[in-house]
DNA sequence: TAGATTGTTAATCGATTAACAATC
DNA sequence: TAGATTGTTAATCGATTAACAATC
């Protein structure tokens, strides 16, 4: 079996649950604190693992710190990613400033925009001029991004991004973005969010997890 | 049958992309455009249709006016909703000043902090001391809130907003928040999302949508 | 050792797809 | 009418859960 978004998305999950853990004091922990912490079955919790050859101890669990090493192996995570956010309005700023990204190993390198009052070259992450993206993309060899423009120009934006060599696009347009091949788009859709606790807070629909 | 999360996220891409295809002037279409413009099959479109009753025409396809008509009917969008944004911090604020949600029939009504600086009560979207959510939301009727306070805080902020009487939660929080029976939570996880695309990005892990 | 928990296989469950009769 | 598309049923596919042998 390959496993699946939704499969990944739970191993990040154990992880970010283990880190807390960690923080409580915890040094071990079984597939049944796990899955209560990720909101799932503790035989999900080994299945994830087995898929991924991530093991433990039988009778003795798993050690959290080695189990945060494993995982972190799995997704990658051990080392700095960098990455590009476009566009500088008030989504592409707030992310820009966003201090969580740091502790996840995750590095924001600069951002983009089209409007000349919006950079700012001289700062920590700076603010370029969007004609400069695809020379910094590839020669920072960075290959994720974060789309943050206008749904009129979101397309046409992606498509820059990816002839500049950007594989992993984080859309926050509310649009089905026409990607390729080899680039992967994950989607934050607030209004679709929004939308979804409508209808399962209107009368009478039955709440049904993910 | 009973529908599933996925599934009404689904009808919400479906009406987003009829408002799109309306908007280039297109006064009907079949399951066939529909799902590609959604990114599903088209048995797919008419399977989820089928589900709620929503109907078009054999051999005619579906009226594109009547058909956003009927999904807006069944997401409950056809009314204005209100909802709260608890947490005045970047994001929040950046959702506060967000001008996509007054086309889609949400309004943010009102904000919320603990930090007197950030207070700001004659504003057309007021942000108000934490101690008036309680009676706020329930002059106001509301039901939906968003939460973006500092995790520490997340879990402890959200039985707030529970007790005052929100059903819906879109938490920015990066942890598993424990809701109740009948309050739906829906998560926004940045670190996720990008570790997520880190994943699919790094070399050799096939790409596998949703 | 006895008891408990893993790792994995088999069983179940649910969601997607395919196919086709109904029909405009 | 003939052709095309819906609405729905049956078939397939995949993911989750249950169960249990292995074993620390």
């Amino acid at each position: 079996m390959v496993a699946n978004r939704a499969c990944i998305v739970r191993l990040s999950t154990y992880k970010n649950a283990l880190k807390r853990l960690k923080a409580l004091g915890f040094k071990k922990v079984f597939s049944d604190n796990l899955g209560d912490a990720a909101g799932v079955s503790p035989a999900q919790v080994r299945k994830d693992f087995s898929l991924f050859g991530v093991t433990g101890n039988k009778r003795a669990g798993y050690q959290v710190d080695d189990l945060i090493d494993q995982l972190g192996e799995v997704l990658g995570k051990n080392e700095i990613h960098k990455l590009v956010i476009v566009g500088a309005g008030r989504i592409g700023v707030a992310l820009l400033r966003y201090k969580g990204f740091t502790v996840g190993g995750i590095e924001v390198a600069a951002a983009f925009d089209i409007d000349p009052a919006k950079f700012d070259q001289k700062s920590d992450i700076p603010i370029l001029p969007l004609e400069e993206l695809c020379s910094y993309v590839q020669e920072n060899n960075i290959k994720i991004g974060i789309l943050a423009v206008p749904d009129m120009s979101a397309q046409q934006v992606a498509e820059l991004m990816i002839s500049a060599g950007i594989k992993g696009i984080l859309n926050f347009a509310p649009i089905q973005l026409r990607g390729g091949e080899d680039v992967v788009v994950n989607n934050i859709n607030l209004e679709l969010e929004i939308e979804n606790l409508i209808y399962f807070v209107s009368a009478g629909h039955k709440v049904k997890k993910i």
